[in-house]
This record gives C-alpha cells, structure tokens and sequence, in this order.
DNA sequence: GTTATCCATAGCGATACAGTCATCAAATCT
DNA sequence: AGATTTGATGACTGTATCGCTATGGATAAC
C-alpha cells in the first residue's frame, strides 16, 4: 500500500469548485458578515459597499454550492449560512498564513550577527 | 461580544487566494500525485497526461503560494509538498461532499409513499 | 563541439468570471 | 390603481487564467 489511489476526474472537479467558491474576496466578506447570523439582501449591501447584483449573483454562487441557505418574507429575502465547514476551513488557512508569517519574523530575528549567549 | 470583527482586506485577499490556488483540477492532480513523494516536472507530465508547459505553470503557482518546495538535481527539478494542510482541507471538502451525497440518497429513501412500519 | 534532455517562460487564443448598468417581477404602502 | 421597495437577471466590459505552441537556457551524453 505505498501508492496513492487514483481520484476520479469527477471528484476532483467537485472538489476544486468547491475551493473555487471560496476563492473570491467579495464572497469571504459576506460569509463572515453572516457569521452574525442570517441576514437579508440589503443589509449585505451596505455592509459590504458593492451594488446590489453584485450582492445578489455572489449569493446565489453560494447558494447553489449549497453554502447558504435561503428563506424570503415579504418581499426581503434572508440569507444564512447551511455549510459551517467553511468557518473551519477558512480558520485553518488563517492559522497557516499567521504561522508563516510569525516563521518569517523570526527567520529576521535569528539574523543577529551578535549571538547573544 | 455578539459581532464578528471585521476583517482586514489584505487577510481576506490572502485567504482567497490560498484557496484560488486549490480551485484548479489540474493542481489537485497533481497534489494527489506528490502524495507518494517528490516528483520531478517529467514524471509529473507523463501523470497528467498534459504539457509539460502547463505542468511548470502550475507548480510555479503552488511553489509562490507556499504549497510546494523545489529541489533541482542536474537538469530536472524535483517537487514536494511543503503544506500537509492542504491534504486536510481536501480530506475536509471531500467528506461533506460525501456526506451532502449520502443525505441526497437518503431523500429518495424516505419517499416511500408505503411506511413500512 | 554537437546533440539530446529537462525545465522555464513568453506569446497567443479561448474561456470564465467579477462588477456595473439597466430592467423586470413581486410584494407592500398610499 | 399607482408608487415604492426589494431582490433577481440579462447584457456588457475588463481582467484573469487555462492550455497550447514555440522558444530559450542549462546540464548531461555522444
């Protein structure tokens, strides 16, 4: 058991839709609006500063990647988040970039000519 | 403490291209294949089953980004993995694909007009 | 030196997608 | 009914990038 199992073409493809989903800054702003919890078309508007079609065709990326989750009252149209695994997978990245940059500050600081004991 | 801190711009753009560089099927083969080991360029287009230009094209992305580490020895270049994340956030996205399939089976199962005790 | 091999890169065409503007549909209010 | 608000969608533009072909550069083999 030393080779790795080939991936059907079919999963991969899935697989980098799903990360191509997340690839978009606009997109990670307005998940991590909704981490506050389910809110409705206009609010994302103002908080995110772009127009309102752009608001509305990056939910609706979303929503079909079935990350999101959508209930209409009236004539507003609330969106939340259906998939927290994206909460675990950004955090990983962050974890991971905050620990490269922490291992480049020290790359610096063990740049001391003077060995200080 | 009931809202989210906003997030840097430059954080979210950071994340979003860490996950850009995992929203491309061809980079998850060739993910998959440095799984048994260190690769060089040749051995990884025979893989793939693509040109050698575009094989060096993607390792390049995922060298930048961090992903992958190169050794050269002779003319050929040797690749390795540098970040086992990205394995956990592929095995991640793999299991709610699974687990979201799986789910959808079960729809069909529970539309049985006859309950059967 | 010449040739062959391995890899990187520039140029190119095609495609995909973000963002904007304009419009449309549906529900609510006057 | 008419006006307003909210959200979705189509057309369009600019940008990015995937994959290909061709080429260059560096090392190894003859």
């Amino acid at each position: 058991m030393d080779s790795v199992e080939p991936v059907s073409a079919e999963v991969v493809q899935q697989v980098a839709e799903y990360f191509s989903v997340l690839s978009e800054p606009m997109r990670l702003r307005i998940l991590n609006f909704l981490r506050e919890g389910e809110k409705c078309v206009q609010e994302l508007v103002e908080a995110t500063q772009t127009s309102q079609a752009n608001v509305s065709k990056h939910l609706k990326v979303m929503l079909q990647a079935g990350i999101l989750s959508r209930r209409t009252e009236g004539t507003s149209a609330y969106y939340s988040v259906a998939d927290e695994l994206i909460f675990d997978l950004c955090g990983l990245v962050c974890d991971r970039l905050a620990c490269r940059i922490e291992a480049q500050a020290q790359h610096f600081r063990n740049f001391s000519l003077a060995s200080r004991s």
